[in-house]
DNA sequence: GACCTGCTGCGGCATG
């Protein structure tokens, strides 16, 4: 027999057990692909931590498979098992089909096992633990709280554990609770089990193997795809919106907050934009980010109702989290079949690897979130060989009045979104925020604990979630602490032996399966103004009484938060116009905001901006310079000044906490840290920052409102609350070096 | 005023 993958080629195909191998040759394959030959002599030993990082296109599932599966041929008494870790109930179904073929010939079940999928069909893993087990992190939360005791026998025969996505899960108390889950399976088995992390979007590699082993990062062989050096086309479009007056005669129209954002007042640039995308992007496959859900209704909604005025079949389809599964799926449906055209307008929910087919542009309108997401949209078009990636980004900006906010005078939105792109074209996008204690899934994972062995000791629970690394910068005191805290809560009790026991409230909250998931919703607050509601808003920024907020397009002063009933009472703030760009509510990185002055400083026009685009810029650069920011970090008045500190959120948050801890009233704009004082005082207080020592947060957060954010933070005592907020939500290192930089400079 | 992800066991009833 003649093969298209011939042996004396590829060492790495000889080594693949024989069935394995008349399966490539039943694909046709004619080669194997880079990232597929190099993880067989990775994986197929199952003696080692493997990550393989690779484009979507690459066939991360078969390079990682076909070793692991030769593995469990070759060794079949007793019979293996793989665990399977995915964070998307549909990329599961996905793989499940993808895997199914592949096992078919092998003889080794494949089991899906997530909330969707029948009780019966769980069981058979169960009763015959071998083969492939596609799980969520949720669902083997609950396998440990619900089964625990049947866990050594349906684990003993694991040989590996696989995490497919694995971006999508660092930097997350999701991706905390995948890290204790893989600790404690290994933990039940008895033994260290080689994990596999599979991914197309890892930066920083260091950060991605201290994730998938905290204690031996070092011993992990990493497979690297080569890029396939894609091209990219861009095109940078600006729109100008309606003069001012008309908002705030329609602002004043309606006070009321939450009923506003769709009302006539951007309709008319929404309309040209949703005009050009029909007339560019429909007969082909396309993918559309408007950011918001609500936007996403707009637009689907417009460009319907423009396919219908001309009587050709509708091409476009909404998809965001708040549909139906059933909606999402027509949205899939017709994505994947790609004939007759079909685009979707849609949010994150189809930036991961489900499989939609083929997509010739990416369309984002307004400033994309992050470089990352970005990168990953893009990863979605143009996977042809020889087809490049397209990106068309749509800028909406208004135009000035001597009202204006700084951020509309200097085009934050354009010159992010400007910023980004190039960013993204030099490779770089933003590492995750690796550092993040997440004390809140420790939380979860004691309490999981101990109704998987029914019942665990301190120094169990201090061993298996600490000691083991999941935890590591946990100390023993604030370890402790948050026993204590949970037994004062009635999360647990202890028994005269010392046993750790569910509490009352413990017992209620481990059998209800929200328990499950380590993350929750944001929460949101109720803005009173009188006594009456303004709205509800997440709140992702900290919170001091007196500090200003904007709601519903106008300026707001704290006056209280109650935790409690969360209701913030505010009361109207003065000042100008609040700005048009609302920065998404994502954090901007460090690297992006730096980015973005160098886009302004710079005098050489841009190559990808349209002429309107083109003119907002210059517009943008000749008012930065006018504002004299190319020289003075600090600009204003006697009583208000702006610091330009070109630093991320991360940072800028952490600094306008330091100045209020040194009595200076501030607030972080995004672009600028706004100070209620003169430039000579919010220099005296830059200095005095920057000599500070941060090592205990404690006095520095002593005055935040509103450090709740994960699940379990409401259980933690303050201390540890206050450390897990800072570690994921604040840079406090940078904000005193850059106080330091910006004293010294000016 | 970003976005997204996920969820058991068991009783009761109908059906083959």
């Amino acid at each position: 027999m003649s093969s298209p993958v011939s042996s004396s080629e590829s060492s790495s195909f000889e080594r693949l057990h024989p069935e394995v191998q008349q399966w490539v040759w039943s694909q046709g394959w004619t080669s194997l692909r880079d990232a597929q030959e190099w993880a067989v002599p990775a994986l197929v030993g199952a003696d080692r931590d493997v990550i393989i990082a690779a484009s979507t296109a690459a066939g991360k599932t078969e390079a990682a498979f076909l070793p692991i599966l030769t593995n469990l041929l070759n060794n079949s008494e007793p019979a293996g098992a793989v665990l399977y870790i995915s964070p998307l109930k549909a990329l599961i179904n996905d793989q499940w089909d993808r895997l199914s073929r592949l096992c078919e010939r092998l003889e080794l079940p494949v089991v899906a096992w997530h909330g969707d999928v029948a009780a019966s069909k769980k069981q058979r893993f169960l009763k015959s633990p071998k083969g492939i087990l596609l799980i969520t992190p949720e669902s083997l939360e609950a396998l440990f709280v619900n089964r625990g005791s049947s866990l050594p026998e349906a684990f003993q025969n694991l040989r590996y554990i696989v995490v497919d996505e694995l971006h999508a899960f660092i930097g997350s108390e999701r991706g905390k609770q995948l890290q204790s889950l893989m600790q404690r399976v290994e933990s039940v088995v008895g033994r260290a089990l080689p994990r596999v992390g599979l991914s197309a979007t890892l930066g920083e590699m260091s950060l991605a193997r201290k994730f998938l082993r905290p204690a031996r990062a070092d011993d992990i062989t990493v497979i690297e795809s080569k890029s396939s050096g894609q091209e990219l086309q861009v095109q940078v479009r600006g729109y100008m919106e309606q003069p001012m007056q008309q908002l705030v005669a329609e602002y004043l129209g309606h006070a009321s907050a939450d009923d506003g954002a769709d009302k006539e007042d951007t309709s008319g640039t929404k309309a040209a934009i949703a005009g050009h995308l029909y007339k560019v992007l429909r007969g082909h496959n396309n993918l559309i980010f408007p950011n918001r859900r609500q936007e996403v209704e707009w637009f689907a909604d417009r460009l319907r109702s423009l396919c219908e005025n001309d009587g050709v079949p509708n091409e476009f389809w909404p998809h965001h989290g708040s549909l139906s599964k059933e909606l999402r799926q027509d949205a899939e449906r017709a994505l994947k079949a790609g004939d007759p055209p079909a685009s979707a307008v849609c949010t994150t929910t189809l930036e991961l690897g489900i499989d939609i087919g083929n997509i010739r542009t990416v369309a984002q309108i307004g400033c994309p979130p992050s470089v990352a997401s970005l990168r990953q949209r893009l990863g979605r078009s143009g996977r042809r060989p020889g087809e490049p990636a397209m990106l068309r980004a749509y800028c909406r900006e208004r135009p000035l009045t001597d009202q204006s906010d700084l951020s509309d005078q200097l085009r934050e939105g354009l010159v992010q979104t400007i910023a980004m792109i190039r960013l993204l074209t030099t490779g770089w996008f933003e590492p995750p925020r690796s550092g993040g204690l997440h004390a809140s899934t420790l939380v979860q994972q004691c309490l999981s604990s101990i109704a998987q062995l029914g019942g665990a000791s301190v120094v169990q629970l201090w061993g298996s979630l600490i000691a083991s690394g999941s935890f590591a910068s946990v100390t023993k005191p604030d370890f402790l602490a948050l026993l204590k805290g949970m037994g004062e809560k009635e999360l647990i009790v202890q028994d005269s032996s010392g046993l750790l026991l569910p509490g009352e409230l413990g017992e209620r909250l481990i059998n209800h399966y929200e328990f499950y998931t380590a993350f929750t919703s944001d929460e949101e607050f109720r803005l009173l103004l009188d006594g009456k509601s303004l709205g509800s808003l997440p709140v992702s920024k900290p919170l001091t009484k007196g500090q200003r907020i904007i709601f519903g397009g106008r300026r707001w002063q704290v006056q209280d938060v109650d935790l409690e009933a969360k209701v913030i009472v505010v009361t109207p703030a003065r000042g100008g116009e609040p700005p048009q760009f609302d920065g998404l509510g994502a954090q901007v990185d460090d690297r992006v905001r730096l980015e973005m002055r160098n886009v302004l400083m710079e005098t050489t026009s841009c190559p990808f901006l349209d002429k309107h685009a083109q003119a907002l810029l210059e517009e943008a650069r000749s008012n930065f310079r006018a504002l004299g920011l190319g020289d003075a970090a600090i600009i204003g008045s006697a009583s208000v000044s702006h610091v330009a500190t070109w630093r991320g959120d991360y940072t800028n948050d952490a600094l306008a906490l330091l100045l209020m801890h040194v009595g200076i009233q501030c607030e972080n704009t995004g672009l600028f840290l706004k100070v209620a004082f003169g430039g000579e005082d919010t220099l005296r207080a830059l200095r005095v920052v920057g000599q500070m020592d941060i090592s205990d947060v404690e006095p520095v957060l002593e005055n935040v409102e509103n450090m709740i954010r994960e699940k379990w933070d409401w259980a933690l005592p303050r201390s540890l609350l206050m450390k897990t907020f800072a570690s994921s939500h604040l840079d406090l290192q940078a904000a005193v070096n850059t106080a330091r930089l910006l004293s010294l400079e000016s």
